[in-house]
DNA sequence: GCTTGACCTGGAGCCCGCTCCAGGTGCCAC
DNA sequence: GTGGCACCTGGAGCGGGCTCCAGGTCAAGC
């Protein structure tokens, strides 16, 4: 069987030193197994669960939640309904967080237009006060334009 | 010109009173104005630009980054192509970041439907250890489906 | 046999972004 | 005139998620 030493785990799963001793600290990692100096060797099974910690985490899991599918996973087979529920909740928490994304996105590249649109009107065919004002209130401006 | 107490801001903009005075504390907003008790009043141009603050802290933007937007609209007019970069940049960033989300979101999405899959068998075709596999190493399982 | 380097431990510290608190003001309603 | 409420201030505290540190162990190479 394969076995990772700590820096060759950081290694692969993008994680430091001391957030790998960190997640098995707190048990989001189940204690890792020791050479005979006490050091830990990372099996497969370890690199596996840390990726899919990784994903759950970049996706904006906390901790807390990790824990909690963390535990399940280790109570075994009979949670595997809990499992489906939790990822699944967290999944469409994902597609909500695309989709506010995706919404907001599109009001800052409406900013940008208006910053181009002011910069395409020749000095002086306005006053300078931005002020703040939304993009779609200033219109007006954009129509000087033509 | 429409103004609003402190409250009023906080119930139109989501953020907290204590978020808005910090927010101006720190600078993201400039001194905001005071009636005759020294309370603040909110204008329209607050808000809107609240609105904006509220759009870059949802996509992810830091406080620091936001400062540095702040301050570049404060200088005036001649910032506009820096404010344009800054922004342009942050879209992008707000790209990759949905990129992100997309391409790890299948992954959970992979992990749920192996789940699926390990329900859809009956006991005992399999053995029960999961190990933290792949889905993909597992395929064999989904194989002894049929 | 000594250095180097990768690792170990427990615990403190850090950064971010708020959030809470104590003590005070001003105004309105009863 | 006395609640009650919305607000004020400066400053402390907090929660999340690491990150760093001091002091120590072991293994390999010169």
């Amino acid at each position: 069987m394969t076995a990772y030493t700590p820096g060759q785990a950081a290694e692969e799963t993008g994680f430091s030193l001391d957030t790998l001793r960190y997640y098995e600290r707190i048990g989001l990692l189940e204690p890792i197994e020791r050479n005979a100096a006490g050091q830990r060797r990372f099996s497969e099974d370890d690199l596996h669960w840390l990726g899919m910690v990784r994903c759950l985490r970049d996706t904006g899991m906390s901790i807390a939640e990790m824990l909690r599918f963390a535990e399940l996973t280790r109570e075994g087979e009979h949670t595997i309904r809990d499992r489906i529920a939790l990822l699944a909740a967290h999944d469409r928490a994902v597609e909500s967080q695309i989709a506010e994304l995706r919404q907001k996105q599109e009001v800052i590249q409406g900013k940008i237009q208006y910053y181009r649109d002011v910069l395409a009107i020749p000095d002086g065919l306005y006053d300078c006060q931005e002020k703040h004002a939304a993009p779609e209130e200033r219109r007006d401006l954009q129509h000087a334009d033509g």
